[in-house]
DNA sequence: CGTGAACAATAAGTCAGACTTTTATGTCAC
DNA sequence: GTGACATAAAAGTCTGACTTATTGTTCACG
């Protein structure tokens, strides 16, 4: 969950790198090697590492002559996990939680269709465990452990897909489904409606029905799309 | 298209990146920065700094009295658009040109019922506009004019999405476009229906009927998944 | 014979300083 | 105003010395 501090240079970057994101330097801005590394007190050298660094994600380009110039949002690798943390913990962080919420409604479903077809029998098993799990938490006040199965069913659908790319994006959805928890409106208990749509995409998985699978947790992403207010025009 | 090759240090990259992706080290594999210093005649800064962004795309991890270690492909980060073009040159294009096209098939469908909500008026002709380009080029193998409309009409729908999660994969698709055309059978004028779905799905965004988008653009997708047979069991 | 603590070897990490190269900008002649 | 040219500023590169963490070995002791 929390990123590697190792290194000096690392240190450099958890700083400067959440700073970028934020806007707090905002595109065009110039910054220089020298004078950042006497911010920082660190080397050049190590600057200049924490530099390649961010320029590789594309938040900053280094030219000579100039300096480091922040470069516009357009331009950033927004699907790094380390800028997504950096984002998710900035002042966007709902406008991004909103974005990786649509890419979720977008992959899920089609994720799910392939587990129908691809899972072996043991990630079967793994998926139904975790549908039992949400729903033996899923009174009483048990949010803690009832993100916990919700988190690993979706992991689990995304890796039994097959797809290396749906796989990745583990990470981002167990980022999204926290950050709904803590800080969006979970109070209540889920609804059973929804806890019960998990139930029976396993179900529909395990049966290797792919068109059922995939409607059914589309039923779910649409949920989620509903509870952030996006559709309305 | 091409990668930015200014630097000494992009040059060790532009070398070393492809030969990790496509393998070369296996997971595991233990290098030395001096040694690799040596072997690319540059110094140990130059090397350093290639290392330490090897090391944020998780292509490989350094420690202290170990070395530099590959790391397994479960690490990578496969969203790296640099990434994803060493992968594409490298051995396993044909896997992941799969894995991208089921990408590309959750992505698009919802990126269009979106695009059929949020498209101004601007989006919506340049839309139009490369349809009409692509049935312009349809027929008499202008398969080089063909292509450079569909690339931008797919740019098109994800930037028109309003979603820059969706927006940023532009790039993604082009390159899977352009991979289809030169490698894949291409040697006939494109489906005339396929063709006819493009327009259509440009009409459907100008009238704002997202459920029609979303469903043409599904068929768009199903079509690039049936010409890598991408479903059968 | 196993266990653990001290130790030595190793490779990355850090720093400082000197030098090179690119390139934006200002200057001057025409 | 336009071009060529000089200037300076910042990144880029290299080198060598030093520091630090970590692994693996060795050796003493139970």
């Amino acid at each position: 969950m929390t990123a590697q501090t190792r290194g000096l240079h690392s240190r450099v970057l958890e700083s400067l790198g959440p700073a970028i994101t934020a806007g707090e330097y905002p595109p065009g801005s110039v910054l220089r090697t020298d004078e950042l590394a006497k911010r920082f007190e660190v080397s050049r050298s190590v600057m200049r590492e924490a530099v390649r660094v961010l320029e590789s994600m594309h938040l900053v380009s280094s030219r000579r002559r100039v300096g480091v110039t922040v470069l516009p949002t357009e331009e950033w690798n927004v699907y790094d996990p380390q800028v997504i943390r950096w984002r998710l913990a900035g002042a966007d962080r709902a406008r991004q939680l909103r974005s990786l919420t649509v890419l979720r409604s977008a992959v899920e479903p089609v994720a799910a269709g392939l587990a129908a077809r691809h899972a072996t029998a043991a990630q079967c098993a793994e998926l139904t465990e975790c549908a039992l799990g949400m729903v033996a938490h899923s009174r009483g006040h048990q949010l803690e452990g009832y993100l916990k199965y919700d988190v690993a069913f979706h992991r689990a659908i995304l890796n039994a897909s097959g797809n290396e790319m749906f796989a990745r994006l583990g990470d981002v959805v167990a980022e999204v489904l926290t950050g709904r928890t803590a800080h969006q409106v979970m109070f209540e208990d889920p609804d059973p409606p929804a806890v019960s749509l998990h139930v029976q995409v396993a179900e529909a998985v395990r049966e290797g029905d792919a068109a059922r699978a995939e409607a059914l947790t589309r039923q779910i992403a649409l949920g989620a799309l509903e509870e952030l207010d996006i559709l309305a025009p």
